[in-house]
DNA sequence: ATGGTTTTTGTCAGTTCGACTTGAACTGTG
DNA sequence: CACAGTTCAAGTCGAACTGACAAAAACCAT
């Protein structure tokens, strides 16, 4: 249609023409910590935005892909290789968000079982595992846009918990179900009855595995769990759907 | 674009510079057509991939954001300029995915009720509206990576009827419960029973409202049905959720 | 041993879901 | 105008699922 009259000139291109972008790719880390959703912050050490509290994130180099780029991000930050989950977003890209140039982000999410002893690792001043609910409310200042890109973070992995079965990718290689419905409980900000919780879990079948062995209780006693692992694929999405708000009493 | 400012400095990589990158949006256009879920291709003017059919896209601009670039790009290629949905749903950025240079591109998708008399208007050998299983099936050769973006668009726009209320965005101002109950049907690759469908349409309080008026039906015969109109927001996902290829006798 | 705690199993009524049937409203034909 | 064919609307029914709750099991601390 009217694809000649651009201005810049979208017949016989050159690429010089174009204009530039630098590309960054960040990265939100969230991981479960004291039953509440948690997410690491960085320090930036330089201009714009110095000494602020960021979402750990880079330049995209020519010859790798966005998931590679968001890879080593992530290991350049955390160490950690082999994250439980790691997937792309949303890019971002208005005029502005880095004041000096031109930059567009891609924002992956990453879900990890134990961040603590990474940041233990790292200078305390630079890294920190803060709750998501505190940076949501405004309590922690980010740099850039980064406050709206962890909004549309928690908002996709809420969805993904219904849709998928990344609710495991939370917890460890075994875990008790109270764990995984921890889980739910803290991404969804509800609670879910126990005994409903286990039903669903098992009824589908293959989602999770028995180990046959079983936790010991805690100092304040119980009966012991039963550990599980994650199972093979979730077909249909995960049995645990969302429900409005139930109100226990 | 001030190259040689100095840019922010990532861990262990060289502060001088930034490796620059265009940054385009291509949209994949959905439509309805023949009971059938159909896509918008261009055939490309220049090369690379010069007479291939292909996504509508093109370069972002350095002062417009993501979003608006995507509207632009819609409505140069279709003149459509309030699409009823248009929804980032992916980058890509592979090297080499561009022969000439790198690119990443920011993937939107678009729903719109009626592509065929915007398609007539064009030249009829630059646009095309083919069905998406066409595509998927390998019968249109698509250039640089668009086959993957549409089956990822595909996989998304399928997620998102079930989730969100999407299906309305399909049909007109004003619908029958048959021409929604299409959508899903197209969209999802399954059959689902008329009467059960209006009943859990119907159910889900206030999310289509009946107009009282009715439709003359078709040469066939049959009796009139109810036209309804989009109403208030879904608020819970939008009442139809997929079932595993339901078998009919 | 006893009470407190947590997990696991069981029960039960209410709701939803899929499949099917019946009735309503219209078209076209002879 | 009777009648077959078509499409939409409304009702029925049993199975499956859901939410709420109760009770038993297995542990801790004192």
């Amino acid at each position: 249609m009217t694809k000649s009259e651009d201005p810049l000139k979208p017949e016989g291109y050159d690429p010089s023409q174009f204009p530039a972008f630098a590309v960054t790719v960040d990265v939100v880390i969230l991981t479960m910590a004291d039953e509440a959703l948690h997410m690491l912050l960085v320090r930036r050490g330089e201009a714009p935005f110095k000494g602020v509290w960021a979402i750990p994130g880079g330049f995209k180099r020519p010859n790798e892909t966005l998931h590679e780029a968001a890879r080593r991000e992530l290991a350049e930050e955390t160490g950690v290789d082999v994250p439980t989950l790691l997937t792309q977003f949303g890019a971002y890209g208005d005029p502005g968000r880095d004041p000096r140039m031109n930059v567009v982000t891609v924002a992956y999410l990453a879900v990890l079982r134990e961040v603590g002893a990474v940041v233990a690792g790292t200078d305390a001043a630079d890294a920190l595992l803060v709750p998501v609910a505190d940076v949501l409310r405004g309590k922690v200042d980010l740099a850039f846009d980064h406050l709206q890109i962890v909004r549309d973070a928690v908002d996709r992995v809420r969805v993904e918990l219904e849709v998928t079965g990344i609710a495991t990718a939370f917890v460890g290689p075994t875990f008790t179900l109270a764990e995984l419905r921890a889980v739910y409980e803290a991404t969804w900000g509800i609670e879910l009855d126990a005994a409903n919780f286990r039903r669903s879990v098992v009824a589908e079948d293959g989602w999770v595995i028995p180990t046959g062995r079983r936790t010991q209780p805690g100092p304040s006693g119980g009966r012991p769990a039963e550990l599980y692992r994650a199972g093979r694929a979730w077909k249909n999405g995960g049995p645990i759907h969302r429900v409005k708000a139930t109100e226990r009493k």
